[in-house]
DNA sequence: CGCTACGTTGAGAACAATCAACCCCGGTGG
DNA sequence: CCACCGGGGTTGATTGTTCTCAACGTAGCG
């Protein structure tokens, strides 16, 4: 169990840092992607008032499964994984979230899942009981999150299609098409991807080991469907190609 | 695809039926457990309104997924099934759902699921813009909503790292204990547990085949873990040695 | 009394896991 | 400057769990 938790430093309390700007929250060019988007301008600084910035390096932990749950986050750079262990290590990785991205969102007292930074990261840090008042005074917030919940839940659902039914081929074309999908939505580079995560984190995500990770890449690559450029990008050359795989054509 | 929606009967309207209730939601016995548990009893009228029963057979159809979605679902006996399908027919079930739970919750214009009855049910359906009055209007409602959301998320956490990361033998451990829990939680037999779906639905649940299940089941019965009973009952006799199997132990 | 759906069991095949070697690259220290 | 080291990635050989194909049993029902 890798530690550094305390590397984990908190920077950016939520105060004037420009003079164009009351709160780095107005800044946030990812706000509309986000719970904060909710707001109005003018509702902005009660979010501001109760949020922490976090900046994480790769491979630091945010928080561990079991923990006491005391606050919720908000990506806004960078790329966090969310997992799950077993008693003897299995890994299973639950979902890899973005800028825009909000987790800790727990039913019980306890986090659910471990967080930790897959890239260097920037989070935006709200203490639960805080929040909640938030939510409470706006019920658009609520409604938002209510939305952001279904969303995730829709996107569990297809995720449990792809761990239980589909092969080592359909589940890694339908990732490269998720994640291009993904940059897309954030208005990055759809196609040359960006693939930040290790091969041993996408077995994780996936259900598969590192090396049949690895197999399947370069038996996508020979087949002339992506090319595997330096820096961790692919290249989905067979877009529709890939389409067809992804769902077991 | 079997067909069978027609057969779908729309019943008890939200009418008087009793001498003793102004609406059937105010005998509602789970009540509690669902999200009409929101509201208070001067309130129950209001979500009455809009409530229609539907009473499903074994294998009747809810709803398809990518059909519009109009209308929410509360399940108040029985049990359903909700899954989604590859195009070449593999089938992956996300849900089983009990008396108190939730179904319909979509982000989109359309169902993200398939959903059909498991055995004779009935269930509450809400139109869906008529709910979205009641939810604004309630915010305990939404709140209640967002809780569920919650936990479905949180179940559907556990199930990806049962999906990607167990044997067939901790599946099916799991499995037995998850339904045994569920029961207890309503207060049903926990013990010798009511297992209504068929091999081959908890095949696609957990994703193996049906001789797998069976197998798997065999195995579990010869290691002194359960005692397969008629009626589809199952008595788990090791329930410690059961949990540890389940957990990779 | 068959019919059908479901469940069980067996034999063999297959896909992905495991075990293992090797490469490449970046960092570090002699 | 270069040798060493460690982590991540790729590839190969082999194993093994689960799937596939197939037969058969059983229970409910028209």
């Amino acid at each position: 169990m890798s530690t550094g938790a305390d590397k984990a430093a908190m920077l950016r309390p939520a105060q004037p840092r420009s003079s164009e700007h009351s709160s780095p929250c107005e800044a946030c060019s990812i706000r509309e992607l986000s719970l904060c988007g909710a707001l109005e301008e003018h509702e902005i600084g009660d979010i501001a008032a109760i949020t922490t910035g976090v900046e994480l390096d790769h491979g630091d932990p945010l928080f561990d499964e079991g923990e006491p749950a005391r606050h919720v986050f908000s990506v806004t750079s960078g790329a966090v994984k969310v997992y799950k262990l077993l008693a003897d290590g299995r890994r299973q990785m639950t979902g890899f979230l973005f800028p825009g991205d909000f987790l800790g969102l727990a039913d019980e007292e306890t986090y659910a899942y471990s967080a930790e930074a897959v890239t260097r990261s920037k989070l935006c840090r709200f203490p639960r009981r805080q929040l909640q008042v938030l939510l409470e005074r706006y019920p658009r917030m609520e409604r938002r999150l209510l939305t952001m919940a279904s969303h995730e839940l829709a996107a569990a659902q297809e995720q449990m299609l792809l761990l239980g039914r589909k092969t080592a081929r359909e589940k890694i074309a339908s990732f490269l098409l998720m994640l291009s999908r993904r940059a897309e939505l954030r208005g990055l580079e759809a196609n040359p991807v960006e693939v930040p995560m290790s091969r041993n984190d996408i077995g994780d995500y996936l259900g598969l080991t590192t090396e049949t990770v690895s197999r399947t890449f370069t038996q996508l690559k020979h087949g002339g469907h992506i090319r595997l450029l330096p820096g961790g990008r692919v290249e989905l050359i067979d877009r529709h190609g890939l389409r067809g795989i992804s769902e077991g054509g």
